[in-house]
DNA sequence: GCAAATTAATGATTTATTCAAG
DNA sequence: CTTGAATAAATCATTAATTTGC
């Protein structure tokens, strides 16, 4: 809701249209992309594309341009927006506390072997399958070269656990508060 | 935030478990973090926390098992794989350095409406408070207070850069033409 | 049916962060 | 410590949808 939406321009009225002379025929509207356009840019966005290059974008502009008019910083400007909308779209639907067993947190449980943890900051974002690898057209010159992240496991996490001493910190609210605005619960450092 | 554009996963998310009632606790499965814990965490590490102590290890497991099942070690290794993760998205990146730069990609007149001269504002402003990087946990549990600081003159330039030169680009379109239909279109990139 | 009135989408800008080179 | 480069997040602003009174 809201989101701009009506209510009093109390932001840019007055001004429009480039100083210049009288009412030039400049219009200067906003893009507004043609559904063949938009087809192809979901398209590119589906298939992974997220982030093109300026070379992509020239490329795409071009193609694009036979649709209807537009400009190259028209696909750059799309392709931010969908990536973001589509990002805190999804951002949405996951934000629920899991449980709250309270009753064994301290069940440090050996289990060892374990490897290190995914990185699983993404899950959030791209539920999706953004298969990098879409090498589904030629994607410029280097793009290859991906992830040998080897974190190597230092014992030296076991070590220090030796040393580790617990103590209490107070448990914030239990109750199911919405996000919090941000972190006051870094505080607890 | 979670920079990303990019991740290598996109398998396996349906697991879950953990929490999950009265599971046999043998599962021993892989942790398996809550939204809860990766906020807080990586809010942990944008304020600055790369290699925690063991201490603070303890304490951040503590603290963050109100959300879920944790223990130290995947505190540990979260900040190894994060720290060593978003250094090399970054290296990997600046190596092939695609340029967005709007400058370029601005085909034409920027066409702005003129944005509103806020220049105004920070005239006065609390130019101090220039904290330490690194020291942002001792927060207290107080009121957060955000500190914008010198940024804003960071920004100056950068605004400039990307407003930058105007040059006109063909602006074709003028007529709608019929269009090749499918989608082996995607191949024109 | 049809415009004015409102709301929802989404294009375009600005601001904040991040890592790392200098 | 400062600054370059590249985004992502947040925000602003305009256009398309939709609703509403006639």
């Amino acid at each position: 809701m809201s989101s701009g939406g009506f209510s009093i321009k109390a932001r840019g009225l007055g001004n429009n249209n480039n100083g210049g002379g009288g009412g030039t025929g400049t219009k200067c509207g906003r893009w507004n992309p043609t559904v063949e356009q938009v087809k192809l840019l979901t398209d590119l966005f589906k298939a992974g594309l997220r982030t093109p290059s300026t070379d992509q974008i020239q490329k795409i502009s071009t193609e694009l341009s036979f649709y209807g008019k537009i400009e190259s910083k028209n696909v750059f400007y799309w392709f931010q927006n969908h990536k973001a909308r589509e990002r805190q779209k999804r951002r949405k639907i996951s934000t629920h506390r899991q449980d709250t067993d309270l009753s064994r947190l301290h069940g440090d449980q050996p289990c060892r072997h374990q490897p290190p943890s995914k990185d699983i900051l993404d899950v959030c974002e791209e539920e999706e399958k953004v298969i990098e690898t879409l090498q589904l057209f030629p994607l410029s010159k280097v793009e290859r070269v991906r992830a040998n992240v080897s974190v190597t496991i230092h014992n030296e996490y076991i070590r220090e656990q030796a040393n580790a001493t617990a103590f209490s910190t107070y448990s914030s609210c239990g109750a199911e508060m919405e996000h919090p605005p941000l972190d006051l619960r870094l505080s607890f450092l």
